[in-house]
DNA sequence: GTACTTGCAAAGCTTTTGCGACATC
DNA sequence: GATGTCGCAAAAGCTTTGCAAGTAC
C-alpha cells in the first residue's frame, strides 16, 4: 500500500472513530487533498471535485477542510491577499518555499526537529506546532529572468 | 536617540527619498507602529489614530500599511480567520510565538541566521526573507490552566 | 498650481452560517 | 428513523478601490 492510500485510510478511520459520516463528497475531497502536492486553494479543490459532483458547493469544501484541520490532518498556509492554500499531502508541520515571482509553493525538505527542540528548551512557550515559510525566487523563475 | 526614533526617522527619510508626501496621518500611523510591540491589527491601529485624527478612515491605515510594506519596513503576520497583525517594531524578519489559547503574539528572540544560511545552501530557492510562527500555550495561560 | 493623499462609500474576496432537503448509520 | 451532512443563498469580515475634496510640495 502506498503512502497516499495509507493517509486516506488513516483519515477515514478517524472519521469513523469520531462518529462523523463517511460521505462520497468527503472521500473525494480527502482523496484529492492527499494526492495533491501543489497546495491547492479552496476554489481549486472545488473546481476539481465539481467534475465528479457537479452539485457540490464551496461550503462543503470548507466544511471538510475544517474537519480535517480539527483532526490535525491538514496544514493551512495563510495569505491575506489571496486566501489560504492547503497541504494534505503530509500532515506533519514542515517548512515551505514560496516563490515571490510565480507564487509557486514547494515543500522544503529541511530537518526541523533540532530547531524546534532548541526553541522548546529556550522558550517560555510550550511549542505544539509551527509554520515556516521561506520566500524567494525559485530556480525556474531565476532562469527565465 | 533611541531605537524607535531612529526607525521613525529612517522611514521618514524613505518617504522623502521616494517622492511620497509626509502627511500628519502617515507620521502618526508610523509612530504608532514603530512604538508598538503588541502586533496590532489594522483596526487597532485605526482606533488609536482616531483619537488624534477623528476623521481618519481605515482606508488610510491600509494605504499606509501598504506603503510601509513596499519599503520593507513592516512585517505582516497573516491569519485567515481574524485578519493580519503587524510588526513595525523591528523591520527585519524574526520568528513569533503565538499562544493558541489567548492569541497573544510575542517576538521570539531566536538566532535565525544559521538556519537561513543552511537553507540557502541546500535550496534551489534564493531566500530573501521568511515567516516563522511557533504555536503553543504561553506561560501565563499555562499557569491559569 | 500640480499631483499625491485623504476620507467616504461601495465593491471585492474569501470564508462562514442558516436552513430545508437528503443520505448515512 | 434519527441526526449528521449537503447545497444553496445570504451574511460576515477584512481589505481594496473610485472619486471628489483637501493638502504637501
Amino acid at each position: 500500500m502506498n503512502t497516499q492510500e495509507n493517509r486516506l485510510n488513516k483519515i477515514i478511520d478517524k472519521i469513523k472513530k469520531n462518529g462523523h459520516r463517511l460521505t462520497s463528497q468527503r472521500i473525494a475531497i480527502i482523496k484529492y487533498l492527499v494526492e495533491s502536492s501543489n497546495h491547492p486553494s479552496a476554489d481549486e479543490i472545488y473546481s476539481s471535485i465539481k467534475k465528479d459532483y457537479p452539485a457540490t458547493s464551496l461550503a462543503t469544501i470548507y466544511k471538510t477542510i475544517s474537519l480535517l484541520k480539527s483532526y490535525n490532518e491538514l496544514l493551512e498556509l495563510e495569505f491575506s491577499d489571496k486566501g489560504s492554500r492547503f497541504d494534505g499531502f503530509s500532515s506533519s508541520p514542515h517548512p515551505h518555499f514560496i516563490c515571490t515571482r510565480c507564487s509557486k509553493i514547494e515543500d522544503a525538505e529541511i530537518e526541523t526537529d533540532s530547531i524546534v527542540k532548541q526553541i522548546n528548551e529556550d522558550a517560555h512557550f510550550q511549542i505544539e506546532y509551527f509554520k515556516m515559510n521561506f520566500y524567494g525566487i525559485c530556480s525556474q523563475c531565476r532562469n527565465i529572468k
